[in-house]
DNA sequence: CGTTTCGCTTACGTCAACGTCAATCTCATG
DNA sequence: CATGAGATTGACGTTGACGTAAGCGAAACG
């Protein structure tokens, strides 16, 4: 594939972004395109780290959360102190995400709830207007 | 109960908030509390909405965008046409919802491959230590 | 009765996450 | 070669969600 680099044009009409958000995201580290001169060349792994990033925003994370986030997802070449540190803060996060899915699952129901009951008083209001035409 | 109305600091003990966001949620219209003279006297109402306030607030929702989704939860003394309307965004906040539930999942099962890899790795490196011990 | 202790209002401060604008630079195109 | 479209780097502006400090009123305590 000869576009494995994406420009900050391409990057920004297949994410949804605006430039401005991008050169923000690396300037705060979260991503690391290359440079052809002055100009961003966006690579696989950049546009893996966005959709990362889209996600945890969409949860309400920090970008400062998600950026430690981001590093739980490259754990390669990590020291083995560094790695099971990291390991210790992913099986936290992961309770908490756990923790956020089953609220989120209450939240629903809850929700459903009144969409039910809400649904028969606007149909017992359409009948009885249809009753008195 | 005499409780049934809750003061300031009763409510920031109950719920860990501070005073000024009590105070701030109910200048944008997310708390109604009594008033005691000068005092602020909070209601059972109150304290369901700030507990749906704080849920929301987990999920990135804007306090905004918690107004709303309150109102839904109050739908008793609504005109027909309000309600049918309400009815209608409740739906639509229902399926973001889930649609976040299911990415939410997504998450974690991901997550989940990457702790057992770091899991498994780190396993491998303390059992070849310790034959190398 | 003085003085802490809450609570209230008003108002300015702050931090994150960008938006926006100006001043270059660079490259392709008429 | 001019020029116009994009990209880049500052730098300042903005919005949401509060923090924080100043000043005042009421009530509870020693």
């Amino acid at each position: 594939m000869t576009d494995d680099l994406m420009t900050i044009r391409e990057m920004c009409d297949a994410f949804d972004v605006t430039p401005r958000t991008l050169r923000f995201y690396e300037s705060k580290e979260l991503l690391f395109p290359e440079r052809e001169g002055q100009k961003r060349l966006f690579t696989r792994r950049d546009r893996g780290r966005l959709k990362l990033i889209l996600r945890g925003k969409r949860f309400g994370f920090s970008l400062e959360e998600i950026r430690q986030l981001l590093d739980l997802y490259q754990l390669g070449d990590q020291q083995h102190t560094q790695l099971v540190r990291a390991y210790e803060i992913a099986r936290e996060r992961l309770a908490e995400m756990q923790a956020r899915r089953d609220e989120l699952n209450q939240a629903i129901s809850e929700l459903q709830t009144q969409i039910d009951w809400a649904g028969k008083i606007i149909e017992s209001n359409e009948t009885t207007q249809k009753a008195a035409e």
